[in-house]
DNA sequence: GAATGTATACGACAAATGTCGAATATGTCA
DNA sequence: TGACATATTCGACATTTGTCGTATACATTC
């Protein structure tokens, strides 16, 4: 029986609060782009003042999850982290705290009581099945990780 | 083709800091316990003061994680919600923030990214094919859910 | 019942997060 | 060159979280 091999959580360890999450999606949709651009798509489900989001913009590019290119008067933001890697800090810390880091027992919980459906079971054994007949994995991984 | 469905982020949304996630784990290894039990178990991965320990675990019952006992001059506390709770909220968190609350998209993200490997596939897939057969998928869920 | 040890109660503080307003700077246009 | 609109800067404040120290209260034991 192979034994569960926990994920490190230590590396690429990016971690993004509520708020940067709505503002890195954004971003990585709209990039470069300006603060105000950014706050005014967030307005639509959630109206905050202009300052907030450029604030909280201005710490993430303190925190290195955004970078600035100034054009005279304007400052446009960029994405210095990608969204896989976003998304892989936000599964590992999930997987350490809620499961000790081990993928099995995640996947077990999953199935016995987030009641994963027949279809959806159906669905994630044909992912598995493509995994398991060497689709192109090692390219896509190669192509979306990490860009920092 | 089955519309992947999104798990309601928002029922039963535990979330639980990571001090109270070290906490919780002890006291439902060891309740009804001591908040003295509990620091004494921490300190043998990180050291904390007592009164840090009480003043979170104090917090905890405020927020309805814990309650209290009290006999004579000691407090014991218990939980009021379950580990299947908590990793339910941990894990819809994530979830919701990182994949917009679709669980295929994760599983896919799995498989491309975090290098499931084809024994770790293999266990995924047999856990599902014990999900397809019929195992004691509802019985299970009923025993071991919330005790809210 | 005084000394000693253990628990509790509670105030405090720093850092992180989410939030904003107001002052200042810059650009555009009639 | 003003007037007006738009951006940026930056200080401020409330909450939450993690962290303690210290003053009190309670029990046990000479």
């Amino acid at each position: 029986m192979p034994k569960p091999r926990a994920i490190n959580p230590e590396i690429n360890a990016v971690e993004l609060t509520e708020a940067e999450w709505e503002i890195m999606k954004v971003v990585w949709e709209k990039e470069p782009c300006a603060a105000g651009t950014v706050q005014e798509t967030l307005a639509k489900s959630r109206d905050r003042a202009y300052s907030t989001v450029k604030t909280t913009m201005d710490r993430m590019a303190d925190k290195g999850f955004l970078e600035i290119e100034r054009i005279r008067n304007l400052q446009l933001f960029k994405s210095c982290i990608s969204e896989v890697d976003a998304r892989r800090g936000e599964f590992r810390r999930m997987l350490k705290r809620a499961f000790d880091g081990a993928l099995t027992p995640m996947m077990q919980f999953l199935i016995e009581h987030e009641g994963l459906s027949k279809e959806e079971a159906s669905q994630l054994r044909m992912l598995v099945e493509k995994q398991n007949t060497g689709g192109a994995r090692k390219e896509k991984a190669k192509n979306e990780s990490s860009n920092r």
